[in-house]
DNA sequence: AGGTGTTTACCTTACG
DNA sequence: CGTAAGGTAAACACCT
């Protein structure tokens, strides 16, 4: 199993390969790990339970915002998405497993179970650009979760936390003359290191936070609610989601720094700055409006970790060129009856590896949603098993991997 | 002024 | 119980 998922494809992304679909794939990968599509389904399903697509960009009308059922639904007022700091700290009462049928695109009430991290990283799958603005990203997170367009805006202050606490997201400055406020974003391919570095921990699953007026109305309510709609999601795509979420979001990655979990209460001085990264060269300025898919098909996977050459250099790494886009192609899948377009373009980021088969657990994570499961086969294949594989299998499967730095 | 980005502090919960 | 992780709040700086 660790070998199928190890196997990557010698097919690197080809970032200007079909930008449109974005369902190109290099080579016929093993289909089955080739794509986060799942997740995809899972998003248009549960952020859209009619089936219909949307498009930020034809989102005015057609978005859950043009439906608000919040506008429908009794006087709520979300305002602090939690009562003290998480979702997870609900007092007793608010809280509930995961329901299975919960449209967050419409149900303004139950907060998204995902972290901010795993939000960030939907939001940059759904874009088509190898990079994302941060109001495109607040843009994408409210066009899919009803939730956070009544949610007090200080949810805002989170993601932007997160873009720059977590090392899986990379800021990509904005070219001098290119106008616009604050940079763009973008996965961090050198997270992808640590996951073979078997970093990969397991953590605990959100659970799903519900207001206390969501609570009063389910109980009142019979299932005319937006809430209360049978749900398109299957339980097993949420799991998928919820074990990508605990890959992804990794806070505090910061090797060898403090813990900041340790308060202190001394300020420091002088804030050190982040290591700037360089300047890249930015590809192309791209609408944001534009920027973003919803929760459709077009997982551009590869566009996430593509890095600019000078994100390259900036790591310190030999980029190797990209490869031929003519190498793309498309896979179908099958996944628990859904019939899915694999991005096989994408293809792990690869680090020279020259100090560390240190994978980031995020992109264990993608990966592993990239093959989540083995349809003819045993079903879901948990994370843990895929870091069986002998260092040699690794080893041979980096070089591979390294073979295709054409997703640079 | 407002958006963006960084950092620190602190809280809550889950896990070992 | 200690720690890790995620979330929230807020201060501050920079930029448009």
């Amino acid at each position: 199993m660790a070998e199928s998922w190890l196997r990557l494809p010698g097919a690197g992304p080809a970032e200007e390969a079909a930008p449109e679909s974005g369902l190109e794939e290099p080579d016929a990968l093993d289909d089955s790990l080739t794509s986060l599509q799942w997740l995809q389904e899972f998003s248009i399903l549960s952020a859209n339970p009619h089936g219909y697509h949307q498009v930020p960009g034809s989102v005015a009308p057609g978005s859950p915002l043009a439906a608000d059922p919040a506008c429908l639904g009794p006087p709520h007022t979300p305002g602090k998405p939690t009562s003290s700091s998480t979702s997870r700290s609900a007092p007793p009462g608010m809280q509930a497993p995961p329901p299975d049928d919960v449209d967050y695109a419409t149900n303004p009430h139950v907060k998204p179970p995902y972290s901010y991290a795993t939000l960030i990283c939907m939001a940059m799958q759904a874009s088509k650009a190898t990079k994302i603005t941060l109001s495109a990203i607040y843009k994408w997170i409210t066009d899919n979760f009803c939730y956070f367009r009544h949610a007090d805006p200080t949810w805002q202050n989170s993601i932007r936390h997160n873009l720059s606490l977590n090392k899986c997201f990379i800021k990509v400055p904005r070219e001098k003359d290119e106008p616009g406020k604050g940079g763009f974003w973008r996965i961090d391919p050198q997270y992808a290191e640590r996951l073979l570095s078997g970093a990969f921990k397991k953590r605990r699953l959100p659970p799903v936070h519900i207001h206390p007026a969501f609570v009063r109305q389910a109980s009142q309510e019979p299932s005319t609610a937006s809430w209360a709609r049978p749900l398109t999601v299957n339980t097993e795509a949420q799991q998928l989601l919820r074990e990508f979420e605990e890959a992804t979001g990794e806070v505090g990655w910061a090797s060898g720094e403090g813990r900041p979990g340790h308060k202190r209460k001394q300020p420091l001085p002088k804030r050190v700055a982040k290591v700037p990264r360089p300047p890249s060269t930015l590809l192309l300025t791209q609408e944001e409006q534009g920027e973003l898919e919803p929760l459709k098909g077009n997982f551009d996977w590869e566009a996430i970790f593509t890095l600019d050459g000078e994100l390259g250099s900036l790591e310190g790494l030999e980029l190797s060129p990209p490869l031929s886009p003519a190498s793309h192609g498309d896979v179908d899948l099958t996944v628990h009856g859904h019939h899915i377009d694999c991005p096989a373009t994408w293809g792990p980021p690869v680090e020279q590896a020259a100090d560390s088969l240190d994978f980031d657990e995020t992109f264990l994570a993608t990966s592993f949603l990239q093959h989540p499961w083995d349809e003819s086969g045993s079903g879901c294949l948990p994370p843990e098993p895929l870091f069986e594989a002998g260092d040699a299998t690794l080893a041979a499967d980096l070089q591979d991997w390294t073979s295709v730095g054409a997703f640079l």
